[in-house]
DNA sequence: TGGATGACGTTCT
DNA sequence: AAGAACGCCATCC
């Protein structure tokens, strides 16, 4: 069974998803972009994934998948890390539609840019 | 070194 | 608007 380590470049991606403040979400897409890695969003989920099985601090369930023109959606993982992932959103405020989709302009992370 | 894998994204139908 | 197919790229064996 592999037992995926932590490589250097995923440092960059929990970096990055430990500054999403509570209450706001992110995308895989977008935290990659953020990463240096703008084609590699498999691998913010790759990394992420890696996080169960880890000691970790990172607020993995603020990271979404699957950007749609503005909205997202829970990643699919397992139906029970899903659920979680929703109670742990809703339980900071995010705010879920009748389609059980996210609208990022609402509750959007944007980082500081320059 | 080469081939396969994967918490994804974008485009086409 | 929703679903399916193809493409990307670092990591693993």
């Amino acid at each position: 069974m592999s037992r995926p380590r932590a490589p250097v470049g995923w440092a960059r991606y929990y970096q990055i998803v430990r500054r999403i403040p509570r209450g706001k979400v992110s995308t895989y897409g977008d935290i990659a972009i953020l990463a240096g890695r703008p084609r590699s969003a498999r691998h913010v989920g790759y990394a992420l994934a890696a996080l169960r099985e880890t000691d970790h601090d990172v607020p993995w369930h603020r990271v979404l998948g699957a950007r749609r023109r503005g909205r997202a959606a829970v990643s699919i993982l397992d139906p029970t890390g899903a659920a979680i992932q929703r109670l742990r959103l809703e339980a900071e405020g995010v705010v879920f539609d009748a389609q059980g989709r996210i609208t990022l302009d609402d509750s959007g992370w944007r980082p500081r840019r320059t």
